[in-house]
DNA sequence: AGGTTGACCTGGACGC
DNA sequence: TGCGTCCAGGTCAACC
């Protein structure tokens, strides 16, 4: 579901409503794959705690915790495809494949619904702060992005999926941003020239920032902590427009498969 | 090490 | 209506 502009606007979203808060009581599923530390120790680390800040890093949420007379930590959401976080009040029945909920000191639930389990909940404890696999690209350099694919032999597209490289960019980002840029999602990575990186480095965080003003991209049912659908999917030049007229020369777009995932880009407006 | 592929899940859309 | 097939915003382990 939520690449970097969705996963902003959920993070958003939840700090408004839930920084402040204790952590009074937590529930978890028992299903294992949802949880990348134990939940004995998930359930040890939230409970008594205090959210002190709410916020996105690449495409995890990070929940700042402190707890009197021990040390600081962070609980991870990361959303998989499915992944929802919900503010909710307890008497609102929980919804299927709910798989964590933390009971908050307002009487209010904060709640983790997943139905494809790919989303993973995890926690650190102590100071060091939780920087992410890759580079943020919305604050990332032009110079620092186009070092990243120096040498690179891979497609470009699947060089902006790397999470390790560069992480928040999915699959629509990445492809809307090789339209933006006019580059082809095939091209090898450290093939491209230092103007070709310098288009791609604006455009993606142009891309970005436009897709974090109007809410994300809301495909299917992606919606914010309060059920607000996004509106960026309006914006969409290429992703899941495969065989319909390019927005700008009117060809037909083209869908390959790119690192594994669906493609869809113009043949005359990327190079 | 860098790069590629398939497995992990459920549910919605579509065709017959 | 119902059943089968395909597809989906993402990782990650296991290969080459």
């Amino acid at each position: 579901m939520p690449e970097l502009p969705e996963v902003e606007t959920v993070a958003n979203g939840v700090d408004a409503r839930v920084r402040g808060r204790r952590i009074q009581r937590v529930w978890t599923s028992g299903k294992p794959q949802t949880f990348k530390s134990t939940e004995t120790e998930i359930v040890a680390t939230l409970t008594g705690a205090r959210i002190e800040l709410v916020r996105r890093v690449g495409k995890t949420i990070v929940m700042d915790l402190l707890r009197t007379g021990r040390k600081p930590a962070q609980f991870l959401v990361h959303l998989g495809m499915t992944g929802r976080l919900l503010v909710s009040q307890p008497e609102v029945p929980w919804p299927a494949h709910t798989h964590a909920v933390l009971s908050l000191s307002d009487g209010r639930e904060l709640r983790f619904v997943d139905p494809r389990r790919f989303g993973r909940l995890s926690v650190l404890t102590g100071t060091a702060v939780y920087h992410g696999p890759g580079k943020e690209p919305t604050t990332v350099s032009a110079d620092e992005f186009s070092h990243l694919f120096k040498g690179r032999r891979l497609a470009i597209k699947a060089a902006l999926l790397n999470q390790s490289i560069l992480h928040g960019v999915g699959n629509i980002y990445a492809d809307e941003s090789l339209f933006r840029a006019g580059i082809r999602p095939r091209r090898q990575a450290g093939k491209l020239t230092r103007a070709q990186l310098a288009t791609l480095h604006g455009a993606l965080q142009q891309v970005l920032a436009q897709a974090i003003e109007l809410g994300g991209s809301s495909v299917s049912d992606y919606v914010d902590a309060d059920g607000v659908r996004g509106f960026f999917q309006l914006e969409h030049k290429v992703y899941s427009r495969a065989g319909q007229p390019c927005i700008r020369c009117g060809s037909v777009l083209k869908k390959i498969i790119v690192g594994g995932r669906t493609t869809v880009y113009c043949p005359i407006c990327q190079h």
